[in-house]
DNA sequence: TTAACATTGTGAAATAAATCACAACTAATT
DNA sequence: AATTAGTTGTGATTTATTTCACAATGTTAA
């Protein structure tokens, strides 16, 4: 059976904020070429990833930009839309509150976590934090789905068991470890320092050994 | 012809963490599934990556951690080291300072920029924070390869273009936005956003559309 | 109405990456 | 010295993803 690449799901997400922003600026219609030079890609690979959405062009104009972003909200998202949690609150922690909280209607942080009492029981960046003791009742209660993990890199592990027992069925991990959860788990790991280092190794070569992505 | 792989030269980074961890505990000699379970893959995988460093390991004992970890920067490293430059000190800009700066000895953030007047002219997170305007200088002055992107992102590109302009060959681009740039330079975007996204895609489908990675 | 044009949707081919599978090897044991 | 056990290195294969390439299509203009 053909199913849907893993890679497609993250530039459909990627085509719908270049598409809501060319919405704001009054675009109608768009062809597959003009998506492909926003999203750094071909027009190819921009036809074949909107293929598994079933949204259908037209061979003149092209995409008509509020269908589209329709049919790419009906596949991505779910009808109820999706709160997520984020434990450790410490200097990235607190950074990525500031970027997500109450931004995305379908997608936003309704509590943070920390084992430090010190930074509990406050409000951070419009976001409640609790102590790590409430994790369980708070993702259990509000049937949340989605956890970042932003503590050292030490405690991610059991940190990451915490959110799984308590049903989170998918977690974004900026700690630099692998985590060993279920398969059922869906883990998207966020490394920096394997990010960093894989810049500086293709800065220092030269150009011919530089990929085109 | 074969080149390494684009996704082992950052498998190998992390390789090398983990066996910079392993010798703090004294381990001497390790096992390629020893290190899949590790860094989260499979013994074979391990061993393909290796293949591409040209370090042998030996039926019997497997990889001398010592070895590999030099063997791993020969590959990785310049010999004079790489310093690196922030634009950007914002939330995260602020953050990443706070993870980056003083730690590797190959890889460190010399200098933090930002059109911001009231954040410029001051050291944080030990490092030193300049105007925009001295940007050129300090990257051709100190022959600087890689830069780190942290501003809003509507400036991005315009910020990419300076950095490439003043002779930077790669850039960690935290911007949600796809940078056009010469192909020559090395761009790695790392979407939070999109990142996200597809955290909850798959925390929402069933297990059996989680892929495994 | 018809021809010209540029784009879509997609089967087929190409490329990239992961995995399989096994001969060759090393050290420990008999 | 021969045997066993368990691992490495890698050719071959499989799977995943991208790109090619072209018939089908909708629109415009003669
Ligand atoms: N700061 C960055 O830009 C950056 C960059 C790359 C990777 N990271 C990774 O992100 C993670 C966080 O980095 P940081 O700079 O914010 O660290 P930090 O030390 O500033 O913050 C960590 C937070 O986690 C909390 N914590 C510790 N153990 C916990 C536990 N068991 N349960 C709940 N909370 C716990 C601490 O109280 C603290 O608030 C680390 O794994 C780090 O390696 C950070
Ligand atoms: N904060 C996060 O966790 C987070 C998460 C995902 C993505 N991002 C992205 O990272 C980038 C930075 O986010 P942030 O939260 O730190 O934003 P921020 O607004 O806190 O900081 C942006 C900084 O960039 C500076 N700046 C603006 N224009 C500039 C220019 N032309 N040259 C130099 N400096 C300039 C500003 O003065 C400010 O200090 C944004 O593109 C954002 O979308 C951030």
């Amino acid at each position: 059976m053909n199913s849907i690449p893993e890679k497609t799901i993250g530039r459909l997400s990627l085509y719908r904020r270049l598409l809501n922003r060319l919405r704001a600026e009054d675009k109608t219609h768009l062809y597959s070429y003009e998506l492909a030079t926003l999203a750094g890609g071909t027009p190819a690979r921009v036809r074949r990833d909107l293929m598994a959405i079933g949204y259908n062009g037209n061979p003149a104009h092209g995409y008509e930009v509020e269908g589209l972003i329709e049919s790419l909200g009906h596949f991505l998202d779910t009808p109820q839309g999706q709160p997520v949690v984020l434990v450790g609150i410490g200097n990235l922690g607190r950074a990525i509150l500031s970027f997500f909280t109450g931004r995305r209607p379908r997608l936003y942080i309704v509590a943070a976590f920390d084992s430090d009492p010190a930074k509990v029981n406050r409000v951070i960046h419009g976001c409640r934090c609790y102590p790590m003791q409430e994790l369980p009742e708070t993702v259990r209660g509000k049937g949340i789905t989605v956890g970042i993990i932003c503590v050292p890199a030490g405690e991610a592990q059991p940190v990451a068991e915490q959110l799984a027992a308590a049903g989170v069925r998918g977690i974004l991990n900026f700690a630099p470890v692998r985590l060993h959860l279920p398969g059922n788990i869906y883990v998207e790991d966020m490394d920096m320092t394997m990010a960093l280092e894989k810049v500086a190794y293709f800065a220092a070569r030269k150009p011919n050994n530089v990929p085109g992505k």
